[in-house]
DNA sequence: TTCACCTGTAACAAATTTCTTACACATGAA
DNA sequence: TTCATGTGTAAGAAATTTGTTACAGGTGAA
């Protein structure tokens, strides 16, 4: 896949993965795709928790969910992973920063 | 390089580079080491923020600084890259979780 | 001495992230 | 109906991160 992100995409990335939890939440959707509660079970967190994690990851554009019904008629939420693949070093850094949005300290580009 | 570090090592790598100002400071180190008051005039951010941001990329193991004596002694801090290269897929994330320390959820491994 | 540089850090405010508890809703089976 | 399963979300506490301001020290040059 080898996208080259956006430096404020990337930035989004990296943070979403900056966290033990959602790291496990991604090695377990490595293995295949899951639902909530049964990943919440899985890893042993309360559901509202992983509810909140999965949220981050899929924003970031990580993972996907889809609302799917099971044979008896449940509404059931399954994720799996993106096929994401990203390449960190500080030249592709330095790309990256050039896409970054401008922050408050960007202002005095006249001298 | 090529490194594969532990589960740890990497969310905190991961952490250090999740912040737009930390990623313009490697950035501008990718060009060539510089020492801290010139990057913080060069970046425009304080230098006591300057010097928070690149303690922890150092903790990370992403910068390294060495503190020299310039030509007329006064003493200046330089900092620069090293040679880190990480690759980021949803595979390499499973391999790196399982050297993730324990969280409080792995406690009730028996059943 | 005073000024222009360089370094470091402590104290505190503000914003964000992380997590729990509690609630609301749905379905099928007993 | 009640229980077990699934979904979502809101409210608030606790912890961490981010950022400012202010202070401490040093050197060389005017």
């Amino acid at each position: 896949m080898t996208d080259q992100p956006t430096g404020d995409d990337l930035v989004e990335m990296l943070a979403a993965l900056a966290n033990p939890l959602r790291v496990r939440i991604v090695a377990t959707l490595a293995k295949g795709r899951d639902y909530v509660s049964h990943m919440a079970r899985e890893i042993g967190v309360s559901r509202p928790l992983l509810h909140m994690h999965l949220q981050r990851l899929e924003a970031a554009g990580l993972i996907v969910g889809t609302l799917e019904l099971s044979e008896d008629g449940k509404a059931m939420k399954f994720y799996e992973v993106t096929g994401f693949d990203l390449r960190i070093t500080a030249s592709a850094l330095a790309e990256a920063a050039k896409t970054l949005s401008p922050s408050e300290a960007q202002k005095e580009r006249s001298s």
